[in-house]
RNA sequence: GCACCCGUAGCUCAGCUGGAUAGAGCGCUGCCCUCCGAAGGCAGAGGCCGCAGGUUCGAAUCCUGCCGGGUGCGCCA
């Protein structure tokens, strides 16, 4: 339920019922009717905009369309005043009995309460993470890692059917890499003097393991064996060690993938070949020599003809190459047959979530998506912009090279896991974001982790007290809704059922839009009313949520509160963050 | 040179996919604890929403052009 839908259907039924006495309005578009929660409370509690939009479709003044509208809508009992205002917006006013329904409302749904259809069941699939299965995670995949997790949530709590999903780059050249690298370790393991890691090799030390279970499984055998033979054997190894190593990491931080799927399995299926064949008979790839990059020419730039795909029909800026000089695939051919392969399981939405540094390739992948299923499927990418990471205000230094990275796994072990997943999620996507180690363990109001976990925790503080303070409390009344609120009427009380009533709708727009964040916003404001809420009772022992001797108003208050705990929780879950019940 | 992202209070950022007098936190000023957790809260000061045009009843939001910052730019993945 989503109240905001519901009173604009409202607003539309009224609409056409006046069509019968004002011909004028007949065959409207109300599309563009909308219904909000004005930003200054003394306009009411909704605001539509109808007679706006109408009046230039029905040839009438706003002011003619709201005054017939006006009296349509007040005869609605939930309705107390309605109002026109300003150029003609129609002013809404609930009463207040209905907004006690609605908190009893929120309570009988519970947990469920927020939970969307909009996604009508429809398969979502969501590409996260993806990191090269080369070494450890590092700082660099967090965010992408959290936001791709938060996203997916959010996205079932809206209705969606959705598969997260984890591309394993196990083809590219970065795999041999990887192998010669535990060869090298393996050596190492057989007692052989390495010495100093030679340039281009991975020197982690995430590879002695390797190297010791390769000795221990194969002896010396490997060592009497030529590359091409061993080469083989020992990547399968590394990479099977190397993704064990990642899904640690990504468990560290409470993310779980449904399906992780093979560069590799995708060449040796054939699915590339097949994909570009498809792409052939329509015409959409030819040989041809690409103009040199304007600005910043490489040094060794000779025009070559490539095979190229015809990005530029589907918008992008330049035609793109599917082979490299040598014959074999660049990164995009089998990426096209990769997300085609998805739209073939059935997921016409795909998200891809990606670094800053791969902004370039949007605009080339979404063009072949477009074309590789005739405009059927539809991707968006998000992009999350960097991570500066700081230390009190000073940028941490780090150095890629000798591996003297950051770890993912360092920065959650440091500053726990609700930590980094709250503050990776409290800043849109595409903005750049501060991660502050001090900050974001302090406890204060400073932090906002801290500051809405904080609020839960009160609030089962409070009801812990309150069974200590009325051992004869209903407490089963709370869970199903039968309590009368009628006691709650202060003004900052009804507010907050308000901001509870908008819930629904939060969680609808932000999975509409693919942004998580937004969640992470309305659940800090959501605490910090009720931060307010509480500290009136500081002032006046009668606005307290548990009053002595005053039962009925304690049970309505606790009402509102087990709301509240049960809305930050469930906008918490959304985020992966635990909701904590004491602080201490 | 081209593409993408960003320019909102002194600082860090929201802004409900076009609505009314633009919000929050930090910082600054002044207040509130014999009391459910002050690990909090209240009040005040502080803004030509980068600039200039355009679309419209209405623009921080959409379009165009500038200015400023970030990122990326045939064979890496």
């Amino acid at each position: 339920m989503n109240i905001f839908n519901d009173f604009r259907h409202e607003v539309i039924a009224a609409l056409e019922a006046l069509q019968g006495n004002e011909p004028r309005l007949i065959g409207c578009d109300t599309q563009a009717v909308t219904l909000e929660a004005p930003r200054d409370p003394a306009h009411g509690d909704f605001s539509t905009n109808a007679a706006l939009v109408l009046a230039k479709q029905a040839g009438m003044k706003p002011r003619e369309i709201a005054d017939l509208l006006a009296l349509a809508l007040a005869s609605d009992a939930r309705i107390e005043t309605v109002e026109i205002a300003g150029p003609g917006f129609i002013n809404l006013r609930l009463t207040t009995g209905y907004w006690h329904k609605a908190l009893a409302g929120i309570l009988r749904e519970a947990s469920h309460y927020g939970d969307s259809h909009i996604g009508d069941g429809n398969r979502v699939n969501i590409e996260y993470v993806s990191a090269n299965p080369t070494g450890p995670m590092h700082v660099g995949h967090t965010r992408g890692a959290v936001f791709g997790d938060s996203l997916a949530n959010l996205m079932q709590a809206a209705g969606y059917e959705v598969c997260r999903e984890y591309y394993i780059n196990d083809a590219g050249g970065q795999v041999d890499v990887l192998a010669r690298s535990a060869f090298l370790r393996y050596a190492q393991a057989l007692g052989e003097v390495i010495g100093e890691i030679p340039e281009g090799l991975y020197p982690g030390d995430y590879l002695v393991p390797v190297g010791q279970q390769l000795k221990s499984d194969h002896g010396d055998a490997l060592r009497m064996m030529p590359e091409a033979q061993w080469l083989p054997i020992v990547r399968d190894a590394a990479l099977k060690a190397m993704m064990a190593l990642i899904r640690e990491d990504l468990a560290a931080l409470g993310i779980r993938h449904d399906n992780f799927y093979s560069e590799r399995a995708l060449h040796e299926s054939g699915a590339i070949e097949a994909t570009l064949a498809h792409l052939e008979s329509q015409g959409l790839i030819y040989v041809g020599v690409l103009e040199p990059p304007k600005g910043k020419t490489p040094d060794d730039w000779e025009p070559r003809p490539q095979t190229l795909f015809r990005a530029t029909q589907f918008g992008d800026d330049v035609d793109r190459a599917l082979k490299k000089s040598d014959g074999t695939w660049t990164y995009f051919a089998p990426d096209i047959a990769y997300h085609f392969e998805k739209f073939q399981r059935g997921f016409a939405q795909m998200i891809d979530v990606f670094g800053a540094d791969h902004g370039g390739y949007v605009k080339r992948m979404t063009a072949a998506v477009a074309a590789i299923t005739a405009g059927k499927g539809a991707l968006d990418v998000k992009i999350c912009q960097l991570v500066r990471l700081l230390r009190d205000g000073d940028p941490v230094k780090m150095s890629k090279r000798s591996g003297n990275f950051v770890t993912l796994r360092e920065v959650v072990d440091e500053v726990g896991r609700d930590a980094v997943r709250f503050m990776m999620l409290y800043r849109k996507n595409d903005a750049p974001l501060d991660f502050d180690f001090a900050k974001v363990t302090e406890q204060s109001k400073d932090n906002p982790v801290f500051y809405v976990q904080y609020a839960h925790a009160r609030i089962c503080s409070v009801l812990r007290n309150a069974a200590e303070a009325f051992p004869d409390l209903d407490f089963a009344a709370l869970e199903n809704g039968q309590v009368e609120l009628s006691p709650l009427t202060d003004s900052d009380e009804l507010a907050l059922i308000r901001l509870l009533a908008a819930w629904p709708r939060m969680v609808e727009t932000a999975a509409q839009m693919h942004e998580p964040h937004r969640i992470a916003f309305y659940v800090h404001d959501l605490a910090s009313a009720f931060h307010g809420l509480w500290n009136k009772g500081n002032e006046n022992p009668q606005m307290r949520f548990i009053v002595s001797g005053q039962k009925d108003v304690t049970l309505a208050r606790l009402a509102l509160i087990r709301a509240i705990r049960g809305v930050i929780a469930s906008a918490l879950a959304i985020l992966g963050v635990e909701p904590l019940e004491e602080m201490r």
